[in-house]
DNA sequence: GTCTATATTCTGATAGAC
DNA sequence: GTCTATCAGAATATAGAC
């Protein structure tokens, strides 16, 4: 037929009730998001729903699948770029995330949940798409240590600190917003000041003191 | 009666209750649990839960409050402490959370889901008992920088680097132990090292470069 | 205070007409 | 493919006996 010539205002069923079931899931996570509401924001009815996909359960999954990858998508090139340096690395890495989840603010808390409920699928996934904690990257941390350009630590610590600088001011923010009284640009601000600092402290940080 | 002679091991029923909840809501969150696990758990029946609170949401609360107070309980003090330097109290505070959250390791991840679903709720309680954001701590932090002995940066930031780079590791721990394949011994390195590193990583970040 | 039984509502999923 | 109507079970809360 013509789904190629589909254009985006006129979306299939089926991409309907995705996209309604991706917005709703991210935000509220499973438990708290009903099919009937799932159906309401698709603006068709229940039973379409099991129609296309199997079940709750299957339409949840799929919507974890997205945005894992959504988290993973980019970062994996990054990681494992064999000609980009250690420091260059961090830097880009702070970037992308910044900018990725600018974009998706509800993802962060999501994969926190995921990681808390399904560890499984999201460790499988991970070693399928990304492994994090075997890439270019690491064996890159590991040789700068062996030099003594950087401190020694647990490899993991690396990662932990990257990732718990960039990504937890998404987690925090409606904290940071409300006991903070904070807006929307004071909250941009902090982020652009971090996209900026985050990969100087990191180099100050692991520098090896004289 | 004699309420305060009560042993530890017979607890009146309101405190069953009370501690079958805390376990529950505390690990697996609200929609999760349901009324008669909580029933269950503390060895009693369904109606008496509602005879003692009056519902699901209730008994909810009184978990979110506990759980808030246990992220904040010591932090105040610490902060508020007009003796203590700057940098001695991101080490105390650095101690005291890695300790405190080992001790309760769910109580991360249940503040991040109030963060998210509760903001209100839980900004008028850091406003009444802690009010994170104007404390003696941040006070330190901008005459530092005044006299140019730190860098200059949001004062949020540095609420944001400490509480992120001591929390995240309870919330990444599953991923950490299932993708990056530790046990809990390792996990266990990790936090000492960290307990460790944490306070000389934010000297060498904020220490302004020559 | 504590229990059993039940009312009531909600929710995921399906039957069956069109 | 899409809809309305409905089932079956789960879940919160309450009535009423003891």
């Amino acid at each position: 037929m013509n789904k190629e010539i589909k254009p985006e205002l006129d979306l299939s069923t089926e991409e309907k009730i995705k996209s309604a079931a991706r917005k709703l899931f991210t935000r509220r996570g499973f438990d708290a998001v009903k099919t009937r509401e799932i159906a309401a924001e698709a603006g068709i009815n229940l039973a379409l729903l099991n129609y296309y996909f199997r079940s709750k359960e299957k339409l949840f999954e799929m919507v974890m699948f997205e945005n894992m990858a959504t988290f993973v998508q980019g970062a994996a090139a990054i990681m494992n770029d064999e000609k980009t340096a250690l420091f260059e690395k961090f830097r880009l890495l702070v970037e992308h995330y910044i900018n990725i989840l600018s974009k998706n603010p509800d993802v962060p808390h999501f994969v926190l949940n995921a990681i808390k409920n399904h560890p499984e699928t999201l460790a499988e996934f991970f070693r399928k798409n990304v492994d994090f904690f075997n890439t270019t990257m690491v064996r890159q941390i590991q040789e700068e240590m062996k030099k003594g350009r950087i401190v020694a630590l647990h490899p993991a610590q690396f990662l932990i600190n990257l990732i718990s600088m960039t990504v937890f001011p998404f987690v925090m923010k409606p904290l940071l917003m409300n006991a903070g009284s904070m807006n929307e640009s004071d909250f941009a601000a902090i982020l652009e000041e971090r996209k900026k600092m985050i990969p100087i402290w990191l180099e100050n940080m692991y520098k090896p003191q004289q």
